[in-house]
DNA sequence: ACCTGAACACCGTTCAAGT
DNA sequence: ACCTGAACACCGTTCAAGT
């Protein structure tokens, strides 16, 4: 049994924190010496946690993105099944405060999302080559496409000279418009999925 | 005829400086101080003549982004143009060095970009709607695909704990598989577009 | 062993002072 | 009018010194 510590600061709790900061003022306004005054302590102990900034905020973006992906439904055909993971996957990148913390984040949490689509994928017929490149597409669409929609950095750095026609991204696209963009392409996508590997389309 | 400066510092040769310091360190070490140094005069003319950091990296974007598209050919197919735009527009952008630069950037880039693309689609028999619409489904799929390729910040920071695979994607992928994804990508999206409007795809 | 405070080498930006 | 140098309020990171 170890003793129980006075201090309890944990590399979570150094995440919690810089979250917290990042969520009310951007990842721009993300500081080590913000963390650190937020918890009460010196910037030292973070770097005896977590290493440097840079993993900091590798450590916010692996938990920011955690269970990005849905489950699929029981007899659920795969190509309603992989709109529906795309849209959830826009959804929960769309809540992620600047597109830097999902373009730069390791490789994990796409892989366990992509885990139960390339299931999905392998139980409509399709090969496990195909379904890994199948799922790779959509993948890259998804987080593609909400990167262009976000910006680069939009909320916390109201930049000057920008006339804010639809709010961050760079080609004057509504809210409405860019769901409907969304649709269209993943509903492309998927049916060029469909038609390449000739897959069953009506699930298990 | 106003008379010749001795001093011809204008905003190009301070975009210019900017651009080397970019091309040569990252854009996380272009800073004022640095592009001031290389001209050879302190911080304050760069402030009177672009404005500050964020003016000065809008203004790096839009010159690193002129000329985005190439021309469609004399009686081009639209279908084999939009894919040549595709694959031109990601070269292009591949070229960028931090995908700040073109998600963060000014919509005019994209706007010309568009010109060309949306006459061709007009010539293939699309509706003014549609080929706009069209457009901006090709442009997104494109410059998101490019983003989620290159990271947020791949060559002037080599960030630890970071096994580098493929050097720089979160997903692992080779850069003959994202090639293989990118043709699949369009493709997929180009024949989706042509059977949506039913366009005559042999060109005007 | 682990913390603090000071320090180093940077930032963006501004301002008084020079010419 | 336009520049410079110093200054202000920050950074990431490290290190000597304390406990």
């Amino acid at each position: 049994m170890t003793r129980s510590g006075e201090f309890e600061l944990d590399a979570d709790e150094i995440v919690a924190a810089a979250i917290v900061i990042l969520q009310e003022r951007g990842l721009d306004a993300l500081s080590m010496r913000n963390v650190a005054d937020r918890l009460g302590v010196s910037p030292m102990p973070l770097y005896t946690r977590v290493g440097n900034k840079a993993a900091l905020i590798d450590a916010v973006a692996d938990h920011l993105l955690v269970d990005l992906a849905p489950a699929a439904g029981a007899g659920e055909p795969w190509p309603d099944y992989a709109e529906r993971w795309c849209r959830e996957l826009r959804h929960r990148l769309k809540d992620t405060p600047d597109s830097r913390l999902y373009l730069g984040a390791a490789r994990e949490p796409y892989v366990e999302a992509s885990r139960p689509l390339i299931a999905a994928l392998r139980d409509g017929g399709l090969s496990a080559e195909a379904a890994v490149q199948a799922c790779r597409l959509l993948m890259w669409a998804t987080v593609g496409f909400v990167a262009m929609e976000q910006g680069s950095t939009p909320p916390a750095a109201p930049r000057a000279r920008r006339d804010a026609l639809s709010g961050g991204n760079p080609t004057g696209v509504t809210p409405e418009e860019a769901d409907e963009l969304f649709d269209l392409q993943i509903g492309f996508l998927t049916a060029g999925i469909a038609g390449m590997h000739g897959g069953d389309a009506t699930g298990g």
